[in-house]
DNA sequence: CTTTTGCACTCTCAGGTCTAGAGTGCTAAA
DNA sequence: TTTAGCACTCTAGACCTGAGAGTGCAAAAG
């Protein structure tokens, strides 16, 4: 990717005006001057020496300014070099700490509490929150079941990976009668249970051609009424989910009407952001994405800090929340940080 | 409400004026002077004249200026004049209409269902569609069925109404093993099945007053077990559903993100929009919110379209469309009746 | 060699002035 | 009742201006 700058080819004191600068941005915005740096900085030097070292600074891609009377403004690549080697994390206020642990309580079904995730962290961030449920090539069937809805119309149940629940509509050639659906669930709970979902498909395939002659019936049966439940694609179902978006607006980088539509509209495409956290999903904990390094330009000026969740040692998902680049790294990354593992702990106590 | 403006109080030739300056806004949203309209009219009058008709319409409320030496635009008072009383539904392309047939093709539930109506609204009118499903105050439970989870957490499956289905997760004090919830289950449908779910809840609570020294186990376990799967509240549904509000990004007169920010929040927190919906499901058919009569100020500058749909006479729930007051009503309008009529088809024939 | 001072230069921003254009309302004539 | 004429108002854009902020560079100071 791009040449890692290593902290220790810059001076001390460069890294140091570099960090002040880059904080005093993150706090109000504007550009920062030379005059301002002087001042911010404790060390006694004057706004023409900073000048110097701005200007080096700036060679080296670390800053840019807007114009030439305008102060200076970090790059992607200096934002980069500060998240990784000049930032200090600040400890997370209890208030904080008690606030995600109450969003996190273990009640309600996944879903629901993956919502309450994202609503959190949008909420305590004002930034926008997203949590993924990754779709796992491994889904372990737990128990499926039949119930009859009418003559044709069957509703299947699938408790997949001991979570997740799936319900679908089937429609049958012939009726079924209750006791034959219930022949049916217990005998492919029997065969199936604890499979791999897609190993399943294959052997109800394989099934079929064995007992093409033979005339068990119910095998039959069976076989007719899953190949149904299994046939469907099951990528339809909601792996993503955002809150806060509106919290963008309030961002003064962003307050463009036409960046903001580009920014929801990748929101509710939700295929980029997809791809963005798939990547994020091995990384081993906090990662991030500063502007353009996603690779994605609807996320100029925008920053992803991701983590993943898991419970026991499995990786579940990925959460994070998206702002701009100009954002409190200090605060948020131990928010996600501790609201990815927290959600790991949440998940476990619902087994 | 508002005193209603009966056309016949207005010449002919005012109404016919007022409503090519309508249409003439609509087309291209700049305030329209007099010289233009007397250009646009067929009727042979000069600018002079067309000024003092449009002094008259502006007295009586159906116009306004955004200022001296601008043109005039229609006030909600006028668009409610043009909708009710001059405006001429154009036919729907059949390409538009085929569009809404192949969205609203019956497969899948009923909240992919929904969501595709609402999608489709949106793409069609590109404004942004909504579609509630209200929630009704008799919910017939047809079915209910429980599985094992864990030791202590069931799985509950109410299929209500013929067809929304709901899952739920109790914890439960004691475990159950599967026989006995079969039992219950089989227990609960023959009692309660096309019951109205309230009537169930109280009926179970008599059961309970009942039955206390009674020792039938099985009694008292379905008795447990249901009220737990009765008693959580069951709001919690998902009962609205919004798309391509982006699209409301491209209109003009919304262009200030601030406008647009509380826009955005109002449907994240759906209560007002319920609310409106609510006033609309009575309605016999299309129903028009014009701007500020709403009575919600965030819907100021927008218009809100709604139709009832109905299976078998029975009104389901309402969809719609909301954009700028500055809509094309000739072509919305029919695409939300048909829509609502077509919803409905598809509908029935999914029982 | 590093830092500072001094200075000319550049750019933005807010305000002011000006003009062209659009549209109005009023009055008086047709 | 309609029209023509005209003075008037308001906006939008073009242009200018001065203040302010910040820069880069060269020469002096440490």
């Amino acid at each position: 990717m791009v040449a890692s700058l290593d902290s220790s080819q810059l001076s001390e004191r460069s890294l140091r005006l570099f960090k002040v600068l880059v904080e005093h941005f993150i706090e109000d915005g504007q550009p920062v001057g030379s005059r301002t740096l002087a001042k911010d900085s404790d060390l006694n030097l004057s706004p023409a020496t900073i000048r110097n070292v701005m200007a080096d600074l700036e060679d080296l891609g670390l800053l840019q300014s807007p114009h030439t009377s305008a102060g200076r403004v970090p790059t992607a690549k200096g934002y980069r070099l500060f998240v990784d080697n000049l930032l200090r994390i600040n400890n997370l206020q209890s208030a904080e700490v008690e606030q995600i642990a109450r969003g996190l309580a273990p009640d309600g079904d996944l879903s629901e509490l993956m919502k309450r995730t994202s609503n959190m962290l949008s909420d305590i961030t004002r930034l926008a929150g997203v949590v993924m449920l990754p779709r796992t090539s491994k889904s372990i069937l737990q128990h499926i079941e039949f119930i009859s809805l009418s003559a044709n119309k069957i509703l299947v149940i699938m408790i997949v990976n001991d979570r997740e629940i799936q319900n679908r509509i089937i429609d049958t050639a012939k009726s079924y009668s209750a006791s034959e659906l219930q022949q049916v669930s217990n005998y492919l709970n029997e065969l199936f249970a604890g499979k791999e979902l897609t190993q399943v498909r294959k052997s109800i395939i394989d099934e079929m051609q064995k007992m093409k002659d033979e005339v068990n019936s119910l095998m039959q049966t069976a076989i007719e009424v899953a190949q149904h439940a299994f046939s469907t694609n099951e990528s339809v179902r909601e792996d993503l989910l955002f809150s806060g978006q509106t919290n963008l607006m309030d961002v003064a980088e962003l307050c463009n009407v036409d960046k903001l539509k580009k920014l929801f509209e990748t929101f509710n495409q939700k295929r980029d952001i997809l791809h963005l956290l798939e990547q994020a999903i091995n990384a081993k904990g906090i990662q991030i994405f500063i502007g353009e390094e996603s690779g994605y330009d609807v996320f100029d000026n925008c920053s992803v800090v991701t983590s993943p969740y898991e419970v026991d040692g499995e990786i579940l998902g990925v959460l994070g929340v998206i702002g701009p680049t100009r954002m409190q790294y200090d605060r948020v990354i131990p928010i996600v940080d501790i609201t990815a593992k927290m959600l790991g702990v949440a998940l476990n106590s619902k087994n």
